[in-house]
DNA sequence: CCATGATTCGACAGTAACTCTCAATCACCA
DNA sequence: TGGTGATTGAGAGTTACTGTCGAATCATGG
């Protein structure tokens, strides 16, 4: 694999690369007052103290605390994955994949953060909204994709309401992960969401 | 109809009838000073002066200041329908008449209420976030009366999952209602929404 | 190598949502 | 009517977040 890394390649002048610095640490620093202190506990105060920046500048990368602990860089990723996928796939297969890809990525790069990310998305119901914000705009971005591959207009109610219906029923997977403290089989997870997505429900009755 | 609202019919002590007196009286306040300035723009402060409370009390009936847009009485009634519907009912069905019921008795109390709370919907994120919160609690609902309908455990992924999906779908009914300023015809959306939740999107291609 | 212009940073003050506490008031019941 | 427990109001405190303003830092052209 060619570097499937989140971001650019061009050369990046100082400025930059300081900026990603303060960004990571202003992160890395969350996490672990999280860890140790739990999420309310936390102030932006602390956080910046550990991060050695001032109160000011938190707020200047990340518009709130839930942002610190959500945001990630995989969007991109993500998206092009999806316009990747081959026409003629089922959508349940392009989800499938690119979730695939997204997880084992965002697995493979920082695992205790992503666990601790669906943690705090069941505990945290500030984290929560933020999440299902986030969620939403992928939603978008899902009709985008779908949109083309159906033929439906984008903002047609029937294709908003399929892709935030399939967006709602992953956000649930999340949840579910992080309450059964499952290890590893979240791909496993999104496979049986899918299947209830893409077949509805199996009932007991016929 | 023999009184279809929200609550109850045993004699009511006047310190209750205070209770409720005020709570409609915050609510009043808060949804006149909304259309007035905007969501942001209204404090705490002002509703309560024009409710005629103190602050401290605003905040003894609601504990934020999304839940004094967003709350409402009608989830027993919901949950009540929602176990009177005929066993043998397939649940887009059932899903249908509730919301039908739930649509109707909102929209005749207080029709701009509903438009209105629909509309902060899309604009307010913090309320925003206050509705998936309450209809990540009425998909709990829902999964507790698909699991006696459909012998799956009640806490299954599967069922979760479909419950999720189902509320994400017709919570972007709700949005897009408020987007695309239609008039009475909630109740036509959400059959079509349900249409897509029950047999999945008609694309172009077979 | 230095001046210039653009960013970024830290310090500070301000707002508003929420929390807690305590004393006063009020509805209810004997 | 007097006692009692619930409800309220006032006030002080915490914290997330916003805006402003010089000072420091850095990329760039001469």
């Amino acid at each position: 694999m060619a570097s499937v890394t989140p971001a650019e390649q061009p050369p990046l002048g100082l400025r930059e690369r300081k900026k990603i610095k303060t960004r990571k640490a202003i992160r890395a620093a969350t996490y672990a007052l999280i860890e140790q202190q739990g999420y309310d506990a936390t102030t932006i105060e602390q956080i910046a103290d550990r991060a050695e920046v001032s109160p000011s500048t938190v707020f200047r990368y990340f518009p709130t605390k839930e942002d610190i602990v959500i945001t990630d860089e995989w969007d991109p990723v993500i998206l092009a994955e999806l316009r990747a996928r081959p026409d003629d796939e089922s959508w349940a297969d392009v989800l499938r994949h690119v979730m695939r890809t997204a997880l084992d990525l965002s697995l493979a790069e920082e695992p205790e953060v992503t666990r601790l990310r669906s943690r705090l998305g069941v505990e945290v119901p500030a984290v929560r909204a933020r999440m299902m914000e986030s969620m939403a705009a992928t939603g978008r971005l899902l009709r985008e994709a779908l949109a083309e591959r159906s033929g439906l207009a984008p903002d047609s109610l029937e294709l908003r309401v399929f892709a935030m219906s399939v967006m709602g029923g992953l956000m649930e997977v999340s949840h579910y992960w992080a309450e059964t403290g499952h290890r590893d089989d979240v791909r496993e997870l999104v496979d049986r969401a899918l299947d209830v997505l893409e077949h509805g429900l199996a009932t007991g009755k016929p």
